[in-house]
DNA sequence: ATTTAAACATACCAAATGGTACGTTTAGCA
DNA sequence: TGCTAAACGTACCATTTGGTATGTTTAAAT
């Protein structure tokens, strides 16, 4: 393929992705892409053999670039302290950093608006949209675990569900900012998730 | 409007969400609602004019029980005890009962649901969704300014953004165990947001 | 310069969509 | 019992839907 033909592909999965943010997978149709992408249903079926093609194609985009994103995170994290409790607080520091000083609110996962229609699509979709939770929860749980050897939590807590609540964070404040158009709330809800973090293993808060 | 007409309007709404939360709203065509109900097309343009006000009374149901829940709780909490901080944690504590032991994973919440297809809805129906949200946080606002004058924070937090995380806190929830298929997740997050709370305002875990 | 395949456009189709017009049945009440 | 309105069924319609067949244009390699 084409430099062309590869950037328009790109066009229409990142005005695909928008489109579907808003108004759900079943609520976008062709003529309506197309419509807004300025292009005809030949273009768009050239480089998608059908709507549920294109479907697959986002939704393995998505779940692979936030696999990648939470893996350079942790590798980087992991770079800069030898701490698995430090190497946390970096790795939330750096979504924290992406989510400051949005101007708009989130347009949203993916990931969850495929939830909210899954009886739409394959078996294989919801595989590939588990396949970044598990791993983040299996990447999380092994890091709590390092953590919780080398400092005690105050409060016992089970680690499986503590690293759930790392990506539930993200699905949970998509959704508030995006209906009361508010641009903090996942930053907000990151600070939260960090302070809750150091008061159940950070010792230096014994004071 | 009698009896029987009654039931049947809360039958379609019933069997409504119930599609709506799988498929989307703009994935249940009016046909398979139909079809599912046993009913004809006739019978349905009786009890709603149109789709659209299929969706406002859908929404305006969900988000009147939800808010009256969140009331009846709250009032239920203030009673057992005096203490702000005992009521947030017997708040919390009447969530726990509804989500612990469910067999199947929450089919989720209509909200979430709207809210990644709001540009198929009118501002109206964002306003619906926005008043549980915002009614929550008012409530929990002042509630933790009452602990807070009581209990000193461990750390300094907003409690405005504390507050979302109680409603966040399902949302993202009902997106993992919706995709995981894992009925605990909800039940999990609320024991975290608990644990939270204690370990931010919690005399008692001073030792 | 010619060939070739990718990239896109045009015109069309069967099925599904939300919706309506109008007919029939049912339940309660005078 | 007869009347009336609510409750529901049947048949149909214009539009939109995803998708296809068949073109034409463009760009790069031979």
């Amino acid at each position: 393929m084409g430099k062309k033909g590869e950037d328009t592909r790109t066009r229409i999965l990142d005005t695909a992705q928008d489109m579907i943010l808003g108004n759900g997978y079943a609520g976008v149709s062709i003529d309506k892409l197309i419509s807004r992408l300025g292009m005809t249903k030949g273009a768009f079926f050239h480089h998608f053999k059908s709507k549920g093609d294109l479907a697959t194609a986002l939704i393995t985009r998505f779940a692979d670039d936030g696999v990648e994103l939470f893996k350079e995170s942790l590798a980087r994290a992991r770079k800069f302290s030898s701490d698995p409790l430090q190497q946390l607080i970096i790795l939330i520091g750096q979504y924290e950093e992406i989510f400051e000083n949005l101007e708009d609110p989130y347009p949203g996962c993916l990931l969850a608006s495929y939830v909210y229609e899954l009886q739409q699509f394959s078996e294989e979709t919801r595989e590939i949209i588990n396949r970044e939770f598990l791993l983040s929860r299996k990447e999380l749980t092994g890091l709590f675990r390092e953590i919780m050897k080398k400092y005690p939590p105050r409060i016992d807590v089970d680690i499986k569900s503590l690293a759930d609540g790392f990506m539930s964070l993200f699905e949970g404040a998509f959704v508030l900012s995006k209906s009361l158009q508010e641009a903090d709330v996942t930053y907000q809800q990151l600070q939260h998730y960090k302070t809750y973090i150091r008061l159940l293993f950070d010792p230096k808060l014994a004071a």
